[in-house]
Order: C-alpha cells, then sequence, then structure tokens
DNA sequence: ACAGCAGAAGTTATCGCTAACATATACAGC
DNA sequence: GCTGTATATGTTAGCGATAACTTCTGCTGT
C-alpha cells in the first residue's frame, strides 16, 4: 500500500496526503482530518526508502565496530543509538573482523553505499584504524578513537575520552600508595602508542619511577590471564594497570592462582568501570570511562557533518574517574624495601 | 555520481551497467571490462536505497533489543550480523527501552516501515515480549525466545536454546552432588514462567526435593548481589542457581560477604557462560549457551519468510551444556544431615 | 462588479535503480 | 537472398515518495 491509495481512499490527492503526513501547512483541517483517519484505518507507513531517495539523503547512519560483546563496543553504540533515534536516524552496525584480510575493505564497502547517511567508526583496535583509513573520501563519517594517532586521523571528526590522563590518574594512585613502579598489561592496538600506555608512562616518568615494557594483552580476561601469568610469577610486581576490567579479571586470577593476595600483595586497576567491575574479587578498582556519552558526542560530530549548524557540537561525555575499591592498596613492606634484587624473595 | 553518469562515460546505456553491477549476462565481454574500469575510474557505488525501492524488497533486517550491553544480545546480535551479512543484509538496531510506556511502540514504528525488510526482536524481556506484541500483522518477523509462553507467540517464527533442558541438565548436577535442593536467582521476566525456572522445578520434583520460591533477580551483578543477599545468609542453602553469569557473580559476591566459601559452604550454577566465567573466582560453574548460532538461526528464520525456499530452515545451534568449574561441589556435611531443623546449625 | 490575492488542492518532474519489452547486429540454414 | 534465432544493447515504465509549479476556489477592497 502506498501514498496513492491512501490519496485514493480519502478522495484527495496524494500530494495532500504527503502534507499531511509531513505535517506541512497549506491543508485545511477537515481535510487533514479526513486524511489522517484514512490511514489509521488502513494502516499505511510511508516508505522511509522512498522518502529518503526523494529527498536525496538517508536519515541513517551505519557504525562500524568489532566485536560488541566488550563492554565498551556495546556502550558506545548504545550512546550512538540513543543520540541517533532523537534525531530521527536509523542506526545500522556494520560489524569488523579483521581476521580475513579484506574482510575490513568489504563491511567499509558495505557500509559506505550512500544508504547510509554517515558512518561511525569505533576505533579502538586495528581493524576499526584501518576501516577508517579505508573510508572513501566525501563520505560523512566520525569516529571514537582511543588511540591519539595523528596519521589515522584523516578529515575526520573525532571524539575520545581523556584516556591519558585517566591513565595518569590510575598510575599516580598507585604510585601514592608507596608502589616503587606500576606494570601495564595493554590492548592489543595500544601496547606503544595508546593514550592509556602514554599516560601510564608519563606518570611513571614524572614520578621519576622505573617505566617497565608494556604487556601486550588483549581485549578479553583470557588474555589478561596470559598476560598476566608471568608478572604474577615475579615478586617485583607490586602493581598492575590493565587496558580494561576484562583483562584485569584474568589477571586477578592469574594472581590468585600464584597464590599473590590481592591487594595485599599485589596491586590491580582496570579501565572502563563494567557494571559487573564493582562485584569481582575483590572489588575491582578502575576508571570509569562514559562510553554512553562517548557515542552520543561522536554522532553529534557525524550529525554536525551532515547538517552543519551554527556551532560543531561540544562534547558531552564525563570525564574519566577513579573509582577506588578493593584491588589497590600499599605494596608489601617485604618487596618495597628489595629494590635492586632479582625475582626471588627471601622468605 | 549515479549509473547515469557511468554510463555516459563508458558510451553505453544505463542497463548495460547495471547489468555489469549486478553480474547478469548478456553483456561481451569486451563492454563489460570497459564499463567495470569506468565504474572504478569513477568510484560509482550503487544506491541501495534506489535499488530497494526498485525491487520493492529491502535486503535489511532490524533488530529489536534492549541493552546491548548484556551478554547474551550482543553475541546473538553478532549472530544474526554474521548470517545477514553472508545473504547480503543490513542490520539496523532498534532499542528497546521499557522505561518510557510509549517507547516499546514508537520503537516498533521505527522498526515496521517498509524500510526494514524484516525484523527480529530479542524476546528475552518483558520489553521484547511487547515488542513482538506491537509488531503489526503482515510484518515479516522472527523472534529469539527465552520464554516459550504460547500467549506471546503469535504467527511469528522462532528460535529458542532448550533452556529447559539445560535448567534441568544444572540442578540435577545439583543434586547429584548430594545438596537437599537448589535455589533460583531468577532473570526479571522469568521468575515463574521461564524455561529455566520450569526445568529447575521439574529437576527438583523429580529428584523429590523441596521446591523454594525463586528469587526474583535481574540481569546485573548488582542484581544478583541483592537478590542473594538473603540467601547467603540462610545456611540451609548450600546450593544457588543463577538466571545467567552476571547474576553469578552478584551471587558470590553476596556469599564472599557473608563468609561463605564457594564451593564448601555453598555451591553456585550460572547460566551463559560468558567469556569471563572462567575467570571469576572461583571459575564458574555454568550452562553454555550458544548464542550466536541461534541468532544465525534466528535470521535464517525471518529469511525463510522473506523468501520461502524449499524447506524452512534447520536449527543449528549449540545444545546448551553444561560447564563444571569451581564453583560446585558437594555441601557442607553439617548442612547436609540437618534436614529438619531451621536455619540455624549447630557448630 | 472585478482585479488581486491568499489558501487549498492538484500536476509534473525527479531521485537512482531494475524489469520488461524493443531493437539491432551477426550468423546459421535453406 | 531471406527468414530464423541467438546475443548484445537500448528504451520505457515503474518503485513511492517530495519539490516546485500550476490551478482552482473564495474572499477582500474599492
Amino acid at each position: 500500500m502506498n501514498i496513492w491509495d491512501v490519496a485514493r481512499s480519502a478522495g484527495v490527492s496524494h500530494m495532500t496526503v504527503s502534507r499531511v503526513v509531513n505535517g506541512y501547512s497549506g491543508v485545511s483541517e477537515s481535510t487533514r482530518i479526513r486524511v489522517l483517519d484514512t490511514i489509521r484505518e488502513m494502516g499505511y507507513r510511508p516508505s522511509r526508502m522512498a522518502r529518503d531517495l526523494s529527498l536525496g539523503r538517508s536519515r541513517a547512519v551505519t557504525v562500524m565496530t568489532s566485536n560488541t560483546t566488550l563492554y565498551g563496543r556495546a556502550a558506545l553504540l548504545q550512546g550512538v543509538e540513543e543520540a541517533a533515534r532523537a534525531a530521527g536516524f536509523l542506526v545500522s552496525i556494520g560489524m569488523l573482523d579483521s581476521a580475513r584480510p579484506t574482510a575490513v575493505r568489504e563491511a567499509v564497502d558495505r557500509a559506505c553505499d550512500s544508504t547510509s547517511g554517515g558512518v561511525i567508526v569505533i576505533a579502538f583496535d586495528l581493524a576499526g584504524v584501518r576501516a577508517l583509513g579505508e573510508i572513501p573520501p566525501g563520505t560523512p563519517a566520525a569516529a571514537a578513537l582511543e588511540i591519539t594517532d595523528h596519521r589515522n586521523r584523516r578529515q575526520y571528526p573525532s571524539t575520545s575520552l581523556d584516556d591519558r590522563a585517566a591513565a595518569v590518574e590510575a598510575t599516580a594512585h598507585l604510585l601514592e600508595l608507596g608502589h616503587r613502579t606500576v606494570h601495564y598489561v595493554g590492548l592489543p592496538s595500544s601496547t606503544s602508542s595508546s593514550a592509556r600506555a602514554q599516560g601510564w608512562r608519563a606518570a611513571l616518568r614524572r614520578a621519576g619511577a622505573p617505566v617497565p615494557d608494556a604487556v601486550a594483552g588483549g581485549w578479553t580476561a583470557e588474555a589478561g590471564y596470559e598476560a598476566a601469568r608471568p608478572l604474577a610469577r615475579d615478586r617485583n610486581v607490586t602493581a598492575i594497570l590493565c587496558g580494561n576490567d576484562d583483562l584485569a579479571l584474568g589477571a586477578l586470577h592469574a594472581l590468585r592462582e600464584a597464590g599473590r593476595a590481592v591487594p595485599d600483595s599485589v596491586s590491580v586497576v582496570g579501565f572502563d568501570d563494567t557494571p559487573s567491575a564493582a562485584f569481582f574479587a575483590p572489588p575491582l578498582t578502575t576508571i570509569r570511562l562514559d562510553f554512553v556519552g562517548l557515542g552520543r558526542d561522536c554522532f553529534a560530530l557525524l550529525h554536525h557533518v551532515l547538517n552543519p549548524a551554527r556551532l560543531p557540537p561540544a562534547a558531552t561525555a564525563a570525564a574519566p574517574r577513579l573509582i577506588v575499591r578493593e584491588t589497590t592498596g600499599p605494596p608489601p613492606r617485604a618487596t618495597t624495601s628489595d629494590r635492586g634484587t632479582a625475582t626471588h624473595t627471601k622468605k
């Protein structure tokens, strides 16, 4: 059923129906009511497809992301959806999967046909960053970045949380508790260049603390477990900062397995403040990150590109905040003092 | 830039370009190559919008779900996306939010315009079930159900995992370990009628074990914590089955807080086998649920509605499976023997 | 009484594409 | 040489909406 059917049934022209549907003026009250009734009776719904085609723009965004099972992405998606819905946009998702080499390019191709009014890419990982690079010029796009790597920022507007400051805060917190240094288990792409790693390193240097190598982690608890195992064996490490809460969960497990008490023997700090983090054993000290707000901001950015209003939108996402729970505390006496010695500690 | 521009530039008619783009026969090899080159040079991408409009069908699904931050939904979405992509479908998401009373209806309205070739609703919770009920007749739809409630199954095909059998298995596992009975902390909508609760109850009855009231939980660790607190105080409860892993995490926390050792004093079983579950403290015994497979199946169902092939698709999702880890064990001696007596146990 | 004008409604072209039909060219068979 | 048939290509009419323009009322002012 289309607009013509409604028009015929209401005894008007299709344009009158169109005007009624879109709330335009120039329709008498009596006609408007008659048309509205007809629409209701017939259960007519305008075709968004036809509308967009006719208008030449499509009120739809597609957000490209990998693994929405991870908290950060899911929450960000939620934020985008919320803002998009408020603006009358549809949101589609394009899964990024870096397994197949051509997969990213294909995903971008799919996302960038003119169906989508714009593209939002969650460039937290390599797949995302690559996707951002593949976007054909001229496509309206915005990105949520974790890595503040300017090589990858083409002309696209982007949002990000102040991960660097957050990492500084977390590291400083640990240092203030008396830890000699802080070890870092990072996210895959961010071992060296991520804002989190940078902040961690900067805080260490500022405090004159030794800067250990960052440990390459992953995204999941399992990756955190694997990465933290060697750390757990080393009695010199008394503080571990993890790239996210899942990693921290895995680290906690490795520590438990190695018989290291948290926080008495080792302190752990995460990133994200997942809804679960407060219920870890022990409850995790972590950085609360406002992913939902970030998603909203990201959409606002894209919306501004699509529809340049007076001013570019201001960021509204809450600043990262350290939530101190029970995985952090002062380092154990014995270990703090034994600076120079090797891995083994006297009992 | 459109198909006409390409046609002009390649010196052919737009139909030839269309044929080339869609891989139809009836184009000479030389022409095909010339057109393909032109397309590449100009960077032409066909408009999906126009194509779908012309074809009268739109290769797009929208999946309606609440809170994609929860593992089950996110994984299911992943499965849908995977299958949809393989079939050349776009997937959009429609967030369900039961907070505002009209929100569900609005979301359904948005999802059911003819933009979407079909709708998949994740009806794990009340919002989802209501959404399913609101779908206008005639809209192609499929549902992923947790609650096997036939009142809500209109004419829509649906998939679900065998949650009932899974719950039976989990409960039986606990009973076999020697527990007198098993308590259940359920998901919001499923306190009484869910397949999981049914299975739990059935297993209890079959074993002649007392059937406690199900405790209304929620979806998150926090809800699990709140729900399990009273249970943790009661030394008669030695086994708790939780509606999902997050709930179990919260329960574990409540137990720890109450000074109850797991599994020595209380056993806990979850549902889902979240990637994190293996790293809980202790690692969680849980039921592995193939949400990704369920999502794939769900899309297959919808695809079959849209495009009736010879046979309806068979379910491919893996059957639920109990993964025994370290939160389950025999009940403590003292408690097992004191059947008739009240809450207090002799020391 | 009539030009002038505003408001209500209708007509036509268009968005970018595909299906269905129409035409052109080439080569076969008789 | 002429018809038949396959293959390659072009033409036209939608799909369901909107924008821009046109037409038809009815009322105003003088």
